[in-house]
DNA sequence: AATAGAAACGGACCATGGTCCGTTTGGGCT
DNA sequence: AGCCCAAACGGACCATGGTCCGTTTCTATT
């Protein structure tokens, strides 16, 4: 029977087997390596599973869809982006003052938004993955928008400010309608600006 | 020989062929009444060429791919609300002030997207099409702001209006995070009165 | 060490979007 | 009317995402 003083520590699912752990990290080494040197939508999933010398039925299993495990890929970047935002220095990270780590957080967001942009398209919306990518930006601004005393529906003010730095509308000005980077990121700040500066100012 | 007076009206591509036109539009039709009875997602290109009486190849002839279709069947539908913001009844149409129509525009937008939400999604960014109908609602909401005597990048203030009402943002706060349509509603005029608002006042 | 059963594995199999090419058809020209 | 050929047609064929199930491997328990 199974040992009753652990039973009530188990708080969340049980951990996964040696050799389902080991094939997970094969298969996001074999992946993000094929999508370095093919570019993500020429990589198959057969590929994938060839690659890490795994059944094609094991990648599936574990990240249960394409797009789940290009989401998977896609959390590894964002982590490392996240990690700066939250502790790294200013005035992406904490130090400077809040409406200053605002600006930055849009330049910065921006930039890593088209970086990983194929990415992030080729992820759709994957499971829960995708909406703990945006749950971080939403909760980081929201809070930046609390420092500065803007008075309002922060969440809803919070989604206005990411909005334009979504996949599709920032390919649709930069690349459709060609509009230097530069212009678009003095366009978010001008934005945000307007968003926070007080009614009565 | 061509005749030589039709020749230097010839503006745009040669017309379709009488057989061409027939099977597009029944391709049309077979297209809507599978989706209005299956669901967009369920609906298979074999299906609709089947129902239309042609062959697989043909439907890939007239339509590029699945996401063509879709974007066809799209056009559509936002033809009619476009005729509507152009030339409707106000405030919506003309004949309000600008921030009347504004507002109303916001709104309108915001059910009619979430109405078409699944015919967007798999119309995805299909050819040319997803730019027309994003191409519109800019124009118009740039028309706005300049009647309204905003100062700044028109362009990319109109984007920032625009982008919190697609799809993959509104089902986020209305389907992920629960929120009432008429909070997201309110919030977006509120954000519309924050971009519109000049700076001295 | 032996055992049992849950979990993971692999690859054949299926569904569907998309391509290709030999055949048919429409319509301008003589 | 008859000819011609560009355009359109159709459906076999291919690639790939996703499923299924019989077999193998791990690990807790004795």
């Amino acid at each position: 029977m199974s040992d009753p003083v652990l039973l009530p520590l188990l708080g969340g699912p049980p951990p996964e087997r040696r050799d389902a752990a080991r094939n997970r990290e094969a298969l996001l080494v074999a992946a993000q390596e094929l999508v370095d040197s093919c570019g993500v939508d020429h990589v198959t999933m057969e590929a994938v599973a060839a690659r890490a010398g795994v059944g094609k039925g094991t990648v599936f299993r574990r990240f249960e869809s394409r797009e789940g495990l290009m989401a998977a890929l896609l959390d590894r970047s964002e982590t490392v982006w996240q990690a700066a935002v939250i502790s790294g220095p200013p005035p992406l990270g904490p130090g400077a003052d809040p409406m200053e780590r605002l600006l930055a957080f849009g330049r910065s967001r921006l930039t890593t938004t088209m970086r990983h942009a194929e990415l992030i398209r080729a992820a759709g919306r994957a499971g829960s993955r995708s909406y703990a990518a945006w749950s971080f930006t939403a909760m980081h601004v929201r809070y930046l928008l609390g420092e500065l005393h803007v008075a309002g529906d922060l969440p809803i003010l919070a989604t206005a400010l990411l909005a334009p730095l979504e996949v599709p509308v920032l390919e649709q000005q930069l690349s459709v309608e060609a509009f230097p980077l530069e212009r678009v990121a003095a366009g978010w700040e001008d934005l945000a600006r307007r968003v926070v500066r007080p009614p009565g100012a």
